[in-house]
DNA sequence: CGTATTCTTGATATAGTTCAAATGCCGTGG
DNA sequence: CCACGGCATTTGAACTATATCAAGAATACG
């Protein structure tokens, strides 16, 4: 099933009775706080499974970003998805460990001090996920968004990107296409 | 087990061979970068179990912090651990989301633009984690962690915990002992 | 094509880093 | 028990990164 861009795919609060598997494009974990603060937590790509049945409501809601198809299944598609898995009793581990392990990317890239930093970090992980063609990769992420899960603010990403630019460290032929120039030099500012 | 303050419990890097219990105190998990760059990535509390074997190897470092005591098991134990708990087959993904929500928990402290609002929603946490005797809480953490945890500097810490302490949302009467005395306020400050 | 959204740029104010130095605290060994 | 050294915390001062506000340009969207 196509998304549009924007359309809510799971619902933070509501029972998690779904899980979606994530086959193309990208697509955004996002918290609402109780006070309506909104926070982008994630970025799930394809091969993702997104709202894994760990508690009894999803923890974020999930929205597509750009280009997303995805196959919505119930639960017990988990139970057979895992035991075809060959058998092996940790997948379910490794699904949730999966879902870990982007979290956690994000807590080490906001760990560092300096937003050109955290840009950088996550720029070496987007192009970690994300197939390359060309030396280029697809950046389908909105600022606004790149802005909030970096805990910094939209203009702030956009200086920071054009300075990368003009540094030759990274090339932006199209707006939506990202391709790193320098790649020993992204790590060095990546590493503060 | 009792460990000393700071003595590391499991290594970054070293197969995942054992799974610590923590019985009491807090430890640290802390990444180490090629780089040599130290980051720490979250806090354990009693009960917490420690190093699980998701990946062959352990994805960081945990440290005793103050007044440590805890038991080391080997995997197998975790099996029959899990096996325990009311036959549950979830108890595994409990135990895997428990580790997650630590790191997630991190990931939306940090999200937020002020250091005051990230130290107010750390010390909800905080609150929120540990017992509470006499409105006071244990704060075994040292600033110099607090500040690498909330990606910030020592000095940051400390000015901000002393403006929250002549603002009375917070007292410290002693420097191992928090006492939150406007919880309201407290968790406006978080809303950034 | 017009409208809405996202991106870009400039100017200003401020929060936070950094460096440096002083103070307090704790454990160690005499 | 006290003196010492090391470590954590505190404070000050100067500088810098970045948030914010405001306005304009570019781009997507119906």
């Amino acid at each position: 099933m196509p998304a549009h861009d924007g359309e809510t795919l799971i619902m933070m609060g509501e029972p998690s009775d779904a899980v979606i598997e994530l086959r193309s494009g990208v697509a955004r974990a996002v918290s609402y706080s109780s006070q309506g603060c909104r926070q982008v937590m994630a970025f799930f790509f394809p091969g993702d499974l997104i709202g894994l049945p760990l508690s009894q409501e999803h923890r974020y809601s999930a929205e597509a970003i750009g280009g997303v198809r995805f196959a919505r299944h119930r639960p017990e598609w988990l139970d057979r998805w895992i035991g075809s898995e060959n058998q092996r009793k940790a997948s379910m581990s490794l699904a949730i460990w999966n879902e870990e392990k982007a979290f956690i990317a994000r807590g080490l890239i906001l760990g560092r001090l300096s937003v050109e930093a955290r840009l950088a970090a996550f720029l070496r992980y987007l192009a970690g996920k994300q197939p390359i063609s060309d030396g280029c990769f697809d950046f389908v992420i909105p600022q606004v968004d790149l802005a909030s899960y970096l805990a910094t603010s939209p203009e702030t990403i956009c200086r920071v990107l054009r300075k990368l630019r003009i540094e030759k460290v990274i090339a932006m032929p199209r707006k939506d296409c990202m391709q790193i120039m320098d790649g020993n030099h992204l790590a060095r500012i990546a590493e503060r």
